[in-house]
DNA sequence: GCCTAGTATGTAACCGTTTTCAAGAAATTC
DNA sequence: GAATTTCTTGAAAACGGTTACATACTAGGC
């Protein structure tokens, strides 16, 4: 109430008799600053009702205690989950979280880093290892740190958490190969812009491959993240006169389409096809039959992530390339062809 | 290159042979400058290659173009849907989203609000009307404009959008009551801190309640969001001696599972027992037998409480309670109670 | 031709913090 | 007890933009 005592931190400052420096150490660092005057700042600030404006401190201070992060499309299980868990842990630490989306749009993604850069964030976190030509050095010329997630590779020189999706996927086909199928099809997702799809079609193919296992081409079908999409694969595969005994699946979305579809045209799973999914959603374990498919530990992978932004920022030395395991879940949907085919 | 020439809008300044105040009236209102001045500017720009400081940028216009979102969990499909249709929005008109989790609890919701505005927020996107006393006094005192979404009540004093959900819920068991049936059971989402819960659990009550129907206590169950919260539910309604021959449930995660345990244990939908799900998620139309639901446009709802934030923001005048339709789509899963009970 | 109104640009104050630097007080050393 | 170090605190300069105000110029109107 003295004078100048206008808003923001002078105001807490005048309240309490002191400078605005001192308030200022009192909140960000309060050991910097001796007991009483702590005590009466604190005080001064409950009475005054402040709430320090982020904008004004990150522009003098240059750290945001924000991180964006740019993934295709919330309205995905995995993402969701990841975003969750990120978006939790982040908050724990104080930090931030800046979502956008780019739906599988390289330059979509560009625009948006460069949002998020201008919006000041400490860092990024990023889908995968495909991304526009610009946006790393874009990064690095604003010197913001980022990290892939979702991907393992550790031949890049840049960060990344995740598991290897393509071992996983030759898990995943190695166990129908074992079972005794060699028809196999596979339903993936689109290719184009995602690097975790394709990783899966590559362990897929590889598995058969070292198998000697010779696929025509037409029973490889690619399809967008919904149900529909993949029951219309599935209704194509199994209209086939010659069809596989086995399908794999880019990912568990895909595989439930095939169950569907598989089932409406009187297919019996596992007798006539076995199914495999990817991911380990909730309901492949609920479905009849229950799905078998690779369980990969999402929510860990981002908060892992999250985890490697924040040390880093803090200054830790951390490693850079985290690889999480995935499991192969044996349940109802694979079996061995002996029944219907060869 | 001259002096001077440090770097944000100066550099571009100097680069230019212009002043700083130009460069920002270049950026922000392109038609008060001249063309020729505009051009050399936005030359400078480019080789400057500048990127505007968001955070300065706000510290001195005192607007961020953030909008920030409370939501309980991004755990849900209808959240989730909601958030991305509400962020691909913004992002259309040039804002940014700050989305943060509240996990249904009043106090960390009220937390993260003091966060936004503290993070200079130009307004808040808040689930439901259920909040904590301080929120609205709070947002008041820094005069942050919010909207409530996914509710309906033009009773109040301040915005919302949404589906009345007590009315739609009343529609659903209407629905059942029509059929036939007397016996109805309630597997409804937890309540507490959950409007929308308690909305649909009254509407339910008073279809009943209208056709005089008397529902034992021991039929209506609260469960999490979860298939096998809802499964257990099933099991343990369908168990009772005396049960009921319809299920209005909550919402679809719950009716799923409601349906998968009723096949589980031997029973038919609906020969044996009709369920009644909410939200119509994409599985309700692939399930076998497929949902009987009551259809919500989320993505809608969630653009149109941006629309408004958006419009508000910018000085127009906006209607303040906005009603969205809900529709009762009629499935396999409800049927007359007349094979298996009087 | 002079005055006025209008337009295009520049000058500099300000937004609300952090942080460097300096100064004074207290504690330590010899 | 003086000199040195260490601790606290305050004064004031950034941080990178926006914008009110001032100024120089242009064009009309008489």
């Amino acid at each position: 109430m003295e004078r100048s005592a206008k808003q923001g931190i002078r105001a807490v400052a005048a309240e309490a008799g002191v400078s605005t420096a001192s308030v200022s150490r009192a909140l960000n660092n309060p050991d910097s600053v001796s007991a009483p005057l702590r005590a009466r700042i604190a005080r001064a600030v409950e009475t005054v009702g402040y709430i320090p404006h982020a904008p004004a401190r990150e522009l003098a201070s240059r750290r945001s205690r924000t991180l964006g992060a740019i993934v295709p499309t919330i309205d995905n299980t995995m993402f969701a989950r990841g975003i969750a868990s990120l978006q939790k842990y982040l908050s724990s630490v104080g930090y931030m979280l800046f979502l956008t989306t780019s739906g599988y749009d390289l330059d979509a993604e560009l625009e948006q880093a460069r949002n998020l850069v201008s919006r000041g964030v400490d860092g990024l976190v990023l889908r995968g290892d495909c991304h526009h030509d610009g946006l790393r050095k874009m990064l690095a010329d604003y010197s913001v740190p980022f990290i892939n997630v979702g991907i393992y590779r550790p031949d890049r020189p840049y960060p990344c958490v995740g598991t290897d999706n393509e071992a996983a996927a030759h898990r995943a086909a190695l166990h129908v190969i074992e079972l005794g199928h060699r028809r196999i099809g596979i339903v993936s997702a689109l290719q184009r812009n995602n690097d975790r799809a394709s990783a899966r079609v590559a362990g897929f193919r590889r598995a058969m491959a070292e198998h000697g296992i010779k696929m025509p081409p037409q029973w490889h079908v690619e399809v967008p993240y919904t149900l529909d999409d993949a029951r219309e694969a599935a209704r194509y595969l199994l209209g086939l006169k010659d069809r596989p005994t086995a399908v794999v699946c880019g990912n568990d979305v895909i595989a439930y389409g095939v169950l569907l579809e598989a089932e409406r045209s009187g297919f019996s799973v596992p007798d006539d096809l076995s199914v495999v999914g990817f991911d380990d959603l909730d309901w492949s374990r609920h479905l009849r039959p229950s799905l078998t498919t690779i369980h990969v530990p999402t929510g860990d992978t981002w908060q892992r992530a999250g985890e490697y932004l924040v040390r880093h920022l803090a200054g830790e030395q951390t490693i850079m390339h985290h690889e999480v395991d995935y499991s192969l879940i044996v349940r109802e949907s694979t079996a061995s062809p002996t029944r219907s085919s060869k």
